[in-house]
DNA sequence: GTCATAATACTTGTATACAAGTTAAACAAG
DNA sequence: CTTGTTTAACTTGTATACAAGTATTATGAC
């Protein structure tokens, strides 16, 4: 067995993770970058023996992703449903369901503190791009939309989010490291964009949110093809055995 | 430590069923049911004897609360934070926001199996009503529920019911226990509210689906007294110790 | 009495051990 | 070669052991 893949999650985000939640974020975006593939069968002695960790943190890693709808426990094994073209969709839905519902609150509170706190991610984000920073960037793009979320003070609402987070979290970075290095020019429409959304808070304009949603979503939509393509990049090398 | 508490979670709901999420059925019944208050303090190792099992089950369980949002895991100890009733409102926004998307999904579908399956749960219903079974009729209102939301065949939805679920089913459990005993005439028109719903799936009717799904929160949340005033009926003769 | 420090009794996270059950393979009989 | 049975190697679920860290309590100096 190759132990030759490389960590693809970014080791700072894991600051006070245990070694179940290091597993899981591995796992996870190894299967959306298309590195282990739909249909295989994890067991956890086997990712006990290729993480160097014991099986507890690694039932705790199968849990996680089960709630996340990335695999499927079974009698004997997990095995792995990755996201398909259907589930990125499915996200979005999800998505334009939970920023639509949020939005119609946030018309009804004052949102002065939220477009201070906004403004100011986005210009992390905009540092993160001088500094060509992938992971900076995605962490402050995932950020800019949990702030929003959390802004309205709706603790289930909430939870769809944070059921959400992970797998957006791993899409957008795969989807952000591959701009970096091949469509630079991207982050200009991306800084636009969430400067719309920051504007129709701020005026709480229904429609100009509504569409800066979709444009948001069209960025990483449009991106999807990337993903595939770097499922090729990221697993050149690796396939080697197996 | 009075172990005196008896088991409100039906135990044929619980056929095979690990040990951790038999003890997060149970605790999470005993929170919304108030007898257990928020702000109390749960450790694993407390659990582990009250319910005499190991530690292994009981932290399976605490995950599974917490992701609930039933519990908070702290450094030391889980903190129960139970179910307010701005919390119970939240459900409602959340379940009003995925039964509007899956009506709108429905409406482009051929619905004559799913409204033949709803039937059949709502004559089920009847059938428990007729013998007074409050854990059988809410069984099958549950699913009632959950047969319209898999219907439209989108996971993350789906997942947003199954997170859901657990707390929704001991609501409307505690809730029907108390109305055979106490509002027997109140399922004369829950029965009819379903009717109406089904009546909306078969008609593609939005308003009336959108008007019986307003009913149907309405019979619940007319329950929420019932619900506090349950807490005591259930903590009659428990709290004598402590 | 008050404050600082040390000892103790908790807590969680992880590793390991064991039991019960399931799959799959080996093997024998026809 | 096929079929049926037994054996062996897996699997999960649970219990227990251990290490590291945290809160609390006790103790002692002032």
């Amino acid at each position: 067995m190759t132990d030759s893949i490389p960590y693809l999650y970014p080791d700072k985000w894991l600051n006070k993770a245990s070694a179940g939640e290091r597993v899981a974020s591995e796992l996870r975006i190894r299967m959306i970058a298309g590195l282990i593939e739909s249909g295989s069968k994890l067991s956890e002695n086997q990712l006990a023996s290729e993480f160097s960790v014991s099986r507890s943190p690694v039932r705790e890693a199968l849990k996680l992703l089960a709630a996340e709808n990335l695999i499927r426990l079974e009698r004997m094994g997990a095995v792995v449903l990755g996201l398909s073209e259907k589930e990125i969709q499915e996200i979005y839905d999800v998505r334009l369901l939970i920023e639509t519902f949020v939005f119609e609150r946030l018309v009804k509170m004052d949102t002065t503190d939220l477009v201070k706190e906004l403004s100011k991610t986005l210009e992390m984000m905009k540092i993160a791009i001088k500094y060509k920073d992938a992971d900076d960037f995605s962490f402050e793009d995932v950020l800019f939309h949990e702030t929003i979320i959390r802004s309205i003070d709706h603790s289930h609402i909430f939870m769809i989010w944070k059921n959400l987070k992970p797998t957006l979290e791993s899409l957008i970075l795969i989807s952000m490291r591959m701009r970096f290095k091949e469509k630079y020019d991207d982050f200009d429409r991306i800084v636009h964009n969430h400067e719309l959304y920051i504007e129709a808070i701020r005026r709480k304009d229904r429609d100009l949110m509504i569409e800066s949603l979709h444009k948001n979503f069209d960025d990483v939509q449009g991106s999807v093809e990337d993903l595939w393509r770097s499922q090729q990049i990221y697993s050149e090398g690796v396939e080697s055995d197996d």
